[in-house]
DNA sequence: TGGCATACCAGACAAATGTCTGTTATGCTG
DNA sequence: CAGCATAACAGACATTTGTCTGGTATGCCA
C-alpha cells in the first residue's frame, strides 16, 4: 500500500465501516484490512481509533467487532427536512394484514423486517409496519400496498391517522374523537365514516411513516 | 440451574437472541450464558446449535457472533407482498429539491443519507433521494414534502414515474414517450401535460419508492 | 429395568479478534 | 535542516469467542 493524501484512505476507511454498520454487520480489523489490501491490521486500527476520536464512530470497549454508528449525525441545518437519520436505525416488524386474532401471533412471527429510524427515546418494540389493503385512504395519498410503520403508544389523539382493530382485521383511518365518541374517517367520498361502539374497537397505534415501493 | 421442561428454555434462548439480533447486535454465547445464569458456555451453545438445526436461526460458520435471523420467515401467502429486505442496506444520499445546475453539486453534498435496500446488482451510485414539491402528482399519492427514492439508469420507459430536469429545477411527473415526442404527464386535473422541446430536458431516474414521514 | 433423549455442567483447547510496541517513509513547516 | 504529524508496515501478544470431549442428572418408554 502506497502511503495516501491525509484523510483520503480514512474517508474510503469510514464510508466502508459506516456501510457495514447500516447493515447491521460490524466488520472485523482484519475484515477491513482485507477489503483494502493493507499488510498490517494496526493501519485499520489506526484509522478506526482515529475516526473514533473525530466523533465519527464509537467502540464498545473489551469486545469484538465493538464499533458502532454514534447515536446523532453532525447536524443538518435547512428547517424543514423530514427528519430522516437522527435516532437509531432499527428493523421493525413487518406483520402483513392482520387480522383481529392474528396480531400478537403475527408480532411474533413477521414476514420480514425492515430498516427504520426510531427516535431514541422509544423502544424497537413501540413499532410495527402494515401493509395498506383498500382505498379508504387513498385522499391522504395512502394507497393499496403502500407500507405503513405504527407507533403504538399513549392515548389516541384526534386528528391522527390511526390503525384500528375492529371486526375482523385492521384498518387505516383518521381519528377524530367528540361528543358522540370515536369516529375513524376515511379520506376517500366513496367510503362511510366509521362509529364503532365503545370496547367494540382497539387502536393499535398511530402512523408515523409510509413507504410505497413502485415497480 | 435446574433442569427445565423440554424445549422452554430453549424458547426462551430464541426470543432473547432474535431480539438482540433485531438491534443489530449480535451476542456472544457467554453474554447469553450469563444473561441467564448457566454456569456452562457449552449449554448455550448446545441451545443455538439445536435452534440452527431447527431453523430458527443460522450461523455463519468460523466468525465470532455469528448467528443470525434467516433470511425470510416462513411465508405467509397473500398475493403482491413488497419486497423489503432482499437486497443491501445503503446509505442513498439525500439532495433536496435540486435546480438545474446544483445537481451534481448536491450530489457532492448531500443533506443526508437515508437507509434504502436496493438489489445486489446494482451499485449505491445509482440511487439518490428527493424531496417532492408541488401537487403535480398528488393523484398518484405523492404529495408535497414526500421523499422519492430515485434510480437512475438506463432508457427512460413510457409509462414509468421519472424524475426530470428542466428548466430551472428537477419535477416529478409520469413520463410518455409517442410520435409527438416526449410528454410529461401531472397526475393532477389542475396540472398541464409538459412537452419538453428535444434536448432541452434530461431524464434523472425514475421513482423506484415513495417515503414520507406523518407529524 | 435398561436404553435413549434432553438439560445442564466442567474444563481444556483453538480460532477469531483486538492491542501493543517499534520501525520506515513522506510531506509539511518553522 | 530539524521537528513533527501522518500513513503504512511487522510481528508479538492478550482477550474474546467458539469448539470439543466427557460427565451428571432426569424423565420417558418399550
Amino acid at each position: 500500500m502506497p502511503k495516501t493524501p491525509p484523510g483520503q484512505t480514512r474517508n474510503r476507511v469510514f464510508r466502508f465501516v459506516r456501510d457495514r454498520l447500516l447493515r447491521g454487520d460490524s466488520p472485523s480489523l482484519r475484515e477491513v484490512q482485507q477489503h483494502f489490501g493493507f499488510r498490517a491490521v494496526e493501519t485499520v486500527r489506526a484509522h478506526l481509533t482515529a475516526l473514533v476520536e473525530e466523533g465519527r464512530l464509537v467502540k464498545e470497549p473489551g469486545r469484538a467487532r465493538g464499533y458502532r454508528l454514534p447515536k446523532r449525525q453532525p447536524k443538518r441545518l435547512s428547517a424543514p427536512v423530514p427528519d430522516w437519520s437522527s435516532g437509531r436505525l432499527q428493523p421493525v416488524p413487518l406483520l402483513g394484514e392482520v387480522a383481529a386474532g392474528g396480531f400478537e401471533e403475527a408480532i411474533e412471527n413477521p414476514e420480514g423486517n425492515l430498516p427504520v429510524e426510531i427516535p431514541d427515546s422509544r423502544d424497537l418494540s413501540d413499532y410495527f409496519a402494515l401493509r395498506v389493503r383498500g382505498e379508504s385512504m387513498s385522499g391522504a395519498g395512502i394507497l393499496p400496498g403502500d407500507t405503513v410503520i405504527v407507533e403504538r403508544r399513549g392515548k389516541p389523539v384526534s386528528g391522527q391517522i390511526v390503525v384500528a382493530l375492529l371486526e375482523e382485521d385492521a384498518t387505516v383511518k383518521r381519528l377524530h374523537l367528540g361528543q358522540h365518541g370515536m369516529e375513524l374517517r376515511p379520506e376517500n367520498p366513496d367510503f362511510d365514516t366509521l362509529r364503532p361502539p365503545p370496547g367494540s374497537c382497539r387502536i393499535l397505534g398511530r402512523v408515523v411513516e409510509l413507504r410505497r415501493q413502485i415497480r
